[in-house]
DNA sequence: AGTTCTGATGGTATCGGTACCATTACTTTC
DNA sequence: GAAAGTAATGGTACCGATACCATCAGAACT
């Protein structure tokens, strides 16, 4: 181990422009409080000091860290990605930084590590697993601090929720599969511990067919190390057993309608003429170049940005923070359905 | 904005267990130097007051943030999600937290994104980026920090390196081919701005062809908003142009692979009977299940988790950590070539 | 018995900023 | 012309931990 770095401190910019820390602190926070000669002489030490502010330190007398604290499922193959990239384009932009922790789908974790973040005091929290134990629950009202769940619009956010009905995406893309006359549709998913929006998606998928025909369900429980494409792989193989005479086939997600896709390239079975297919999450595969995918798609970048000037309304004062923003989706025509 | 919760504090656990601070200081930081009758009064204390450690106020005084500040390309379908989990999840375990930065493949952003990281006073710094503008590179090294760079082993690192070559995976993939008796083998890459690594493959694609034949390369540059798909649709397409005797294709990443094989069952060409295809990066939709690509595999979790540690090991004294640390690739033999 | 060592605990200064209040000079208002 | 207001700056007391040194009791050694 080495020896760390003599950091520049402000008192050291102060005596080189020959001011108090004060003003060169009000010179780097709120300029326009400070006079411009002023401002100029302070600029130029800490240009020559190669000064940066210890955020550390301010943190503590303000008692403001200027910081998020996200947990995330996983970021592997995941639709939460663009979510953390829009946050953290989002945050930098008020000097704001994100601390990042991946709880697995568990909510154990999740629990383990919300406690570790909170030793990090940070200004918001924001989570995109779906469930969470009671005792993280509680912890996280106790904190009184803006709490952001993402991905789904709860019926009681903790705090405030940004994202979409999972449950009407479901309906609505069933709806989409009957007005094209399909007669069987049959659904995939994959049940993930201590997640529900698949499930949601699938409660859509029901209502929506309603008495049009009995439910056609496959569903599989998580072994980590299967593939998504895996399980729809052997999805389709399951549903041609048990229902030959299946017309569609919907997917919780784009992942388990590839494994479907190439499954059926491999029978021959052609896509849509024999089987329509639909996915949800609009991945790149999706994409008309790729596999051509009717799909769900759902703008997890915009997501993660709007969650973050939402954290800066709330600290800004004036704006009330809005208890559910819906973001939308958008059903995405392609050549499989 | 809503008041902050008002924290208990060390000195209000102190006074409920009846010892000074300082001793619950250490009865949560070495448990072992406090005698067990007053650790127990102090957990009792902890567990009423719901006292969190606030390592804010800690990072300052021992000039220890325990934090780390990672600044990746981007996250969105990209080959460093897995790297981030690997990181959280080993800094997690030693109580360190990983502050993240998207940077968007431009250098220009990243050094942004450094000089407001540096502010954080972090104890490491990952870097996947691989190139770095110069006052950049200044900066890290004057910070005297531990940095780490990721995903490639540069010739000279700015402090140490984890990855692996992605010149020999280049080569050694392309001599996989000339093996299987492929005569004719094009390469398709995407340039990004401040991005080496894929040339880096393609060089040493160019060095295993050698005197085989000239190289055949698409070069495409990267512009926002077209997905590796359609790049790599539209790469077969100008192959099949220019060099119509092409019996394999390799492509710098998956991505393109799948654009490729997507395009080629379109036009009714079979892979790998008329034209063998190998990618890398061993995604999701490369697996057995999916398309069944032949690509190289590399542990991006690994990386991230062994990364942790080293920082962990800087930290811990004694073990010096290794400049280079080679975590090799593995090339995955499948149906596609 | 006197000296030294170890284990357990506490007091005080300090980390590097910001909050809060005070001061000064100068302008504006009635 | 006195009172009040405003712009620019500074002094001092914290924020909540840990570092460093001091203290003290009891064990172990000479």
């Amino acid at each position: 181990m080495q020896r760390q770095k003599k950091w520049v401190t402000m008192s050291d910019v102060a005596k080189r422009a020959g001011v108090g820390k004060i003003t060169v602190s009000r010179a780097l926070r709120t300029p326009e409080k400070v006079n411009a000669t002023t401002r100029q002489k302070i600029k130029n030490a800490v240009a020559e000091l190669g000064y940066v502010l210890d955020e550390t330190a301010g943190a503590l007398s303000s008692k403001r860290t200027r910081t998020v604290c996200a947990v995330i499922s996983t970021l592997d193959q995941s639709i939460f990605s663009t979510t953390v990239d829009g946050l953290t384009d989002g945050l930098s932009k008020n000097r704001m930084q994100l601390f990042l922790g991946t709880a697995n789908y568990s909510s154990k974790t999740e629990e383990a590590l919300l406690q570790a973040f909170m030793g990090r005091r940070p200004d918001a929290v924001v989570l995109t697993n779906s469930l969470h134990t009671n005792s993280a629950t509680q912890n996280l009202i106790q904190s009184n601090l803006p709490i952001f769940e993402l991905w789904e619009l709860p019926d009681n956010p903790i705090y405030a929720a940004v994202g979409f009905s999972n449950f009407h995406a479901g309906r609505d893309i069933t709806t989409y599969l009957k007005a094209r006359n399909k007669k069987k549709i049959s659904f995939i998913r994959i049940d993930y511990q201590d997640e529900c929006r698949s499930r949601l998606r699938m409660e859509g998928y029901c209502e929506a067919i309603g008495e049009f025909h009995p439910p056609r369900i496959i569903e599989v429980p998580y072994e980590h190390g299967t593939s998504a494409a895996e399980y729809g792989a052997k999805g389709l193989v399951k549903i041609l057993e048990k229902w030959p005479d299946t017309d569609a086939i919907m997917c919780a997600n784009d992942s388990l309608a590839m494994g479907v896709w190439c499954e059926a390239m491999r029978r021959g079975i052609s896509i849509p003429e024999k089987i329509a297919l639909t996915g949800f999450g609009d991945f790149e595969l999706a994409g008309a170049a790729a596999l051509g995918l009717t799909t769900v798609q759902i703008d997890g970048y915009q997501m993660g940005k709007i969650t973050a000037e939402l954290i800066h309304n709330y600290y800004s004062g004036g704006i009330d923070v809005p208890t559910i923003t819906d973001i939308h989706y958008k059903i995405i025509e392609r050549h499989s359905a």
